[in-house]
DNA sequence: TGTACATCAGTGAACGCGCGTTCACTGATGTAC
DNA sequence: TGTACATCAGTGAACGCGCGTTCACTGATGTAC
């Protein structure tokens, strides 16, 4: 087991995005108590090379909550991208209460896993991770209902509050019939509320 | 510091009750990751008489986790007993997505401080929190709108994952002002679509 | 282009710490007579 | 009612384990000449 030495640079920009992404994979999975140690070793690496990329858990854990709605903005797109013209919206919701995001904490929003373990984080760690929310609202706002920039942001928090905690419910049945139960009634209430045939915006600022 | 030996029946009962009472606080509070020393050490007592009382720190899950919803449950019975007649569920939605609740996730609802922590937690443990969350949807329904107790429950699962992921959300945002606004928008939002002025039932059973 | 040397990505032992669980022990409680 | 003894709630040391972080070290990379 010799000594593997120094990279070049580009290898350690390589490494330093190849730890978030798994950072980021592994925290929905398992929550924010994954260990670096395990991060590291399943990028064939060890714990204490972490400390040449990151000053500190806290660190990496702020850049892979990022790295995770960035990526899951970018699914969306995608998704909205392959819809029918005026279907965005259905395709994100339908894909959003999906078997499929049930199945995949780790590559889907980090919202449904980690919200909880978010509001538990320090002060520091949680305003760093506004502006990574934001980014996420602002981005996605462009899919949601609303005669104005505000209210379709006002359409994205109460949506994908609303959807995240449904598939945080979900999962945390045990038994497969009340899962199911649970993802259909809610995708069921998000798509008439939010697209359906008698569709009324579902927000209508008040002011 | 001599030992303190054994207590009366009534006094293990007692101790039994309050390890679950606390520990049902600090999971809410800190997380399932909170460890069993802590939870006696708030008791005045010392880790190891824990396992006359519990097989495992799961079981301790589990019957806190079922404690947290009863305790809910009570809650929400008082808070729409004071409500004015017709008034009850806008009572509970206000008390739901209220700032006392977001500064107090200790004693209110589990969804929004644990969800995603029980769908992380091993199928045996899920199992068994089930009948917790189904007593949850049982004793809440009569708040719900709805014709039919099918209805009812339905409306339950909506509005409770719905408002646990705003709060878990709320709770997650490092801003104050940001905070603020998404507690008001998704307060407004369920105020609106399941009491408003304009009320009609959120969810119409469709068979 | 070649050489000497500084830099630093990654290694793995070590740090102090806390975890869930086990267990020999203490001595008041509960019970059998 | 009094006595002898079994029970067992609670104690605290110990178990193996994993955590985040530090650090002396290795040796390829990068650079100055």
């Amino acid at each position: 087991m010799g000594y593997v030495a120094r990279r070049s640079a580009a290898d350690k920009a390589e490494t330093h995005e190849r730890i978030i992404e798994r950072a980021s994979r592994a925290f929905r999975e398992y929550g924010t108590g994954v260990g670096i140690g395990e991060v590291m070793k399943e990028l064939g690496l060890t714990h204490g090379g972490f400390y040449r990329h990151f000053e500190s858990k806290d660190d990496l854990l702020v850049d892979a909550i990022a790295r995770s709605l960035e990526e899951v903005t970018e699914r969306f797109d995608k998704i909205a991208e392959a819809a029918a013209p005026g279907k965005q919206l259905e395709a994100i919701i339908t894909a959003y209460l999906s078997a499929e995001h049930l199945r995949h904490p780790e590559t889907w929003c980090a919202l449904a896993t980690l919200a909880p373990d978010i509001g538990r984080q320090p002060a520091a760690v949680r305003k760093r991770v506004d502006s990574a929310l934001q980014r996420y609202m602002v981005r996605m706002a462009k899919y949601m209902p609303g005669a104005t920039e505000d209210e379709r942001r006002r359409n994205f928090v109460i949506l994908f509050s609303g959807m995240s905690g449904a598939m945080a419910l979900t999962r945390a049945c045990g038994d497969k019939d009340m899962r199911e139960r649970v993802l259909s009634t809610t995708r069921d209430y998000y798509l008439s509320t939010f697209t359906g045939p008698r569709h009324r915006p579902a927000h209508q600022s008040r002011e």
